[in-house]
DNA sequence: TGACGACGTGTCGATCGTCTACTTATTATG
DNA sequence: CATAATAAGTAGACGATCGACACGTCGTCA
């Protein structure tokens, strides 16, 4: 699954922080993007559809809301790693024509031996 | 022309060194990408029409070799632009999920280099 | 000599994700 | 009372990509 498209990518991106329902990834892809990705309701629930198909999300809850379904998905493994291997392919592509370099970012928690 | 697709991104990224033809577009972007994007000639002599007409590459020569025209092109303002804008929204997208930070490369050559 | 792979440009039909537009329905705000 | 926001979903069209095909040259290897 290598492109992926960038909808499809934000989908996966907005269930990282946990599972969430159709409208709410949409919030959230907006959020995430500063505003400027806008999931269209068609992308998103054909998505959902397709990525439950290929493994990367699984529906997580079925609720009633004033008599409507709210379903809610999160991530699998393989969406995760999926959404992973996109970030890497996607940064690596983005270097060739920045000609900046990615460095990890600091982390408090769990610091691991530097490796120059 | 937000988001490209990736054999688009490679055919302007491809360009970025000067004027290359068709063929030696798809080689070029092969050995950038470390063998992993082959450019489909369906789809890269589509794309040059497409960026031609959208004015991100022109043509910048014609020659006869061996009976047959090699076309070469090069990249527009607009191309080189729209390629760097590219750039800059992947690296942000693989940011949210690779929390890592992009620094800019010291560059001892020309500082500020101007769009060939 | 003949086969084969690399070079080189180009077309065609199918596929697939996305988009626009539409539908349905509840709750909150003016 | 109308409108916006929340919420889920479908249908048809669109556009970039892909695989296959077409056609031809050049150099190499058996």
């Amino acid at each position: 699954m290598i492109p992926m498209r960038e909808p499809t990518y934000f989908v996966l991106a907005a269930l990282l922080a946990g599972p969430l329902h159709g409208y709410a990834i949409i919030k959230r892809a907006e959020e995430m993007s500063g505003g400027r990705v806008r999931l269209a309701t068609g992308t998103l629930y054909t998505a959902l559809d397709r990525l439950t198909a290929d493994g990367y999300i699984r529906l997580v809850s079925e609720e009633m809301v004033a008599g409507r379904m709210r379903r809610s998905y999160g991530l699998t493994d393989a969406g995760s790693a999926a959404l992973r291997a996109e970030a890497q392919r996607m940064a690596e592509a983005a270097r060739l024509v920045t000609g900046e370099e990615t460095v990890p970012r600091p982390s408090r928690l769990g610091r691991k031996a530097r490796t120059a």
